[in-house]
DNA sequence: GTGGTCTAGACCACA
DNA sequence: GTGGTCTAGACCACT
């Protein structure tokens, strides 16, 4: 199998399988050069419709870690940064905040929010 | 006015009030015995339609710091909000990783998440 | 009716649903804070699926001259830029030279190509 | 190598081949008289399918500017490509607005759009 | 056989 | 009633 969806997670289908491929692209289980499985067979995979992880591809194009279409398949692409900083920042920070408030809603405070980040993140590196 | 909401956020405002009081409650601005806003009150003040925060007053009262319906409002209860622990962590574990994987599509190391979480943090407390 | 589709062109629907918004925009017929139809409305108007539809909405909200979801509707904001300084000029580049390379194959020079540029850019402006 | 195409651009590949010899014959690198290599001898050059190749030759052909084949290979034809003048400018408008469209969508106005135009433009010529 | 597009529905979260 | 997600297919362009 090559990756794993919650389907009991609220988060969609499409998204688990954007961010496990950025997920295995940052863990260099994927280089630039490889190849996604074709959409038809990586749905089947996951007993899901094809749409779905056409979807996720298309999505995956346009965080800019994917390329092709047609031609020979789905194949990782060295990154390029494709946001405007600003809009990158702002994303980020929307993200810190979500994470800080719902840290603070649980008594958590900012050394132990930055352990369980720490740990959240990478196993080794 | 009570409390800020966000309406171009695409968080819920539910979760968006849910989270304010928390907030308040852990910077004493909120105290046990202290009375929340009646349902319709607060909601003509939001603009919003009563039933989002009646279901924000409802999920508080499942946190634990609320307390009481129909006769005399709702009142912030004695009791802190306790989960039990291996429910709290796996909260937290749950929203860390999502802000690290969100981190980790916008191509940010961790050193760098770390410091956008710090700053993300509330100035006092 | 709101908008006009071709429903024989090889340009996809979305597209063109999405191009028509951006150029209503560029015109001063929609500015920010105007609603655009409810998906299911704009999709019977059109006679499509509402996903063809919310798909060109989807696109309009990572464009960022689109927000809203759930709350009310769908509504036109200030434009905020959204890519990168350089993913930008590549795509404009990349548009450039599409027209220059077939205007050249009509054996247009470069004058004529921007007389017929200017003449198809706006009525007034 | 006879020339260049882009395998990581969105336009097919016979569209590439077909425009890279019209702009050959306009810069008079290719004349009346020439002969294009053999449809198999370019496809293994280009690394594609043979298909690919036959199908620009096949358009080049519909475009007036190559003739014959089976026999001895495909040679230039003597006269120039001529449109219907009402076809060639619904050509001509038709990439003007599709140039238009994308640059609008870009936030560019038509200032910076002529200017990007005449750099696309070739140098010499 | 690759991905892209679109259909005609269904169910869900939010207000 | 709003948009979001997903299904289970179909057809098409390109290789």
């Amino acid at each position: 199998m090559f990756l794993h969806v919650d389907y009991t997670s609220s988060r969609p289908l499409y998204e688990q399988i954007r961010e496990q491929v950025h997920l295995m692209i940052s863990q260099g289980q994927l280089k630039p050069g490889d190849r996604l499985p074709p959409v038809r067979q990586l749905a089947s995979d996951l007993a899901t419709a094809p749409a779905t992880v056409a979807r996720a591809y298309r999505e995956l194009e346009q965080d800019g870690v994917l390329k092709g279409k047609g031609r020979s398949g789905s194949v990782i692409t060295e990154r390029r940064p494709i946001l405007a900083p600003a809009e990158r920042s702002r994303r980020l920070q929307q993200a810190a905040e979500q994470f800080a408030t719902q840290a603070r809603m649980l008594g958590v405070d900012l050394n132990e929010a930055i352990q369980i980040l720490t740990e959240s993140w990478l196993p080794e590196q």
